[in-house]
DNA sequence: GTCTATATCAAGATAGAC
DNA sequence: GTCTATCTTGATATAGAC
């Protein structure tokens, strides 16, 4: 089991999840409703309730395996790299193109960290915080770049002709050069 | 008139356009519907449709309305003052806290430019590359820094003890400090 | 454990009377 | 120009039968 997440969770839980997973992934936040996800997997709406306590905690679920998948990669691209900052911010940038929808999920409301799986935000900032140094304000201020550029990006927010690989360096080596404070 | 784009309007739809800019200011995008709309200025939902064209077309006039008021707020505080870096990003700062409802619809989704008023995009842009010398792709960069702030605060993404005033300094600073390319 | 039926709520927009 | 009535769609969630 790759998701400690889902591996807690009941068989028909865990389907459920995933099916929530496939369907967020396939068609965005607005698709994601009780009967859709019914339709998915062959159940009525109502008969998810048994299963699942509520569209939030469903959907906290989500955000927990994400912060997972987070934490894995971010670790995986900044180990054994020379260039860490550089590595993550590539890295955080892929994690949200590849999966745009769960990013948005995780990002665009305020987090209910009560419902969320213990410590997998932290294992996602991690990595993040240790590419750069240690210093928890100067990693604040990487992350608030780099999810600008994501979310700017996702909503389709630069003009057609901005080369987005250009802004992407040099707002990195505006952090990577800045001097410690 | 303050505004360009409200004065291109007639009587009615001002009226309706400043009423929605009310209801969206007090109680956020999700209550602007036509049928509270309509509440607001003693009007059946239906009625509005005589003056308005539709929702999406409202919303654009707002969404014009707050380019303009940028605008004018950013080449105020960088007219003038020796830092136009920390004065832009300050007053772009101050912009989204005094209206976050507005700023959420200006940036959350993607911008149907066909429906804006001519130019006001460009105009609220203008003193920001200014201040950043006219580097297209620094300007980006740092306006994905500070959207990341800003929207990243209103989604209370942060952790509660973050010092954010230090944030913005650190990453003002990056940018401030980095020599041109 | 799953079902049907239903409660409740809210949205955008149009037709046609006045 | 404004109204009432309505269409159409969609949501989360619960009650109670099977």
């Amino acid at each position: 089991m790759a998701s400690s997440v889902l591996g807690g969770l009941t068989p028909r839980a865990r389907e459920i999840v995933q099916a929530a997973r496939g369907l967020l992934d396939e068609e965005g936040p607005g698709a994601l409703s009780m009967r859709r996800l019914g339709e998915r997997i062959g159940m009525r709406a109502p008969s998810l309730y048994e299963h699942v306590r509520d569209k939030r905690t469903l959907e906290a679920a989500l955000i927990s395996v994400g912060f997972e998948e987070q934490a894995a990669l971010f670790t995986r691209a900044t180990d054994r790299s020379e260039e860490p900052l550089i590595a993550v911010a590539a890295a955080y940038r892929e994690f949200a193109r590849r999966q745009p929808h769960l990013y948005r999920l995780m990002t665009e409301r305020p987090l209910h960290r009560e419902l969320l799986a213990p410590g997998v935000e932290d294992a996602a900032a991690l990595p993040v915080l240790l590419a750069m140094g240690g210093d928890l304000e100067r990693t604040r201020a990487l992350w608030a770049f780099a999810h600008g550029m994501v979310i700017l990006e996702l909503n389709h927010r630069f003009p057609p002709d901005a080369d987005l690989d250009d802004t992407w360096r040099k707002g990195i080596e505006a952090f990577r050069t800045m001097r410690p404070a």
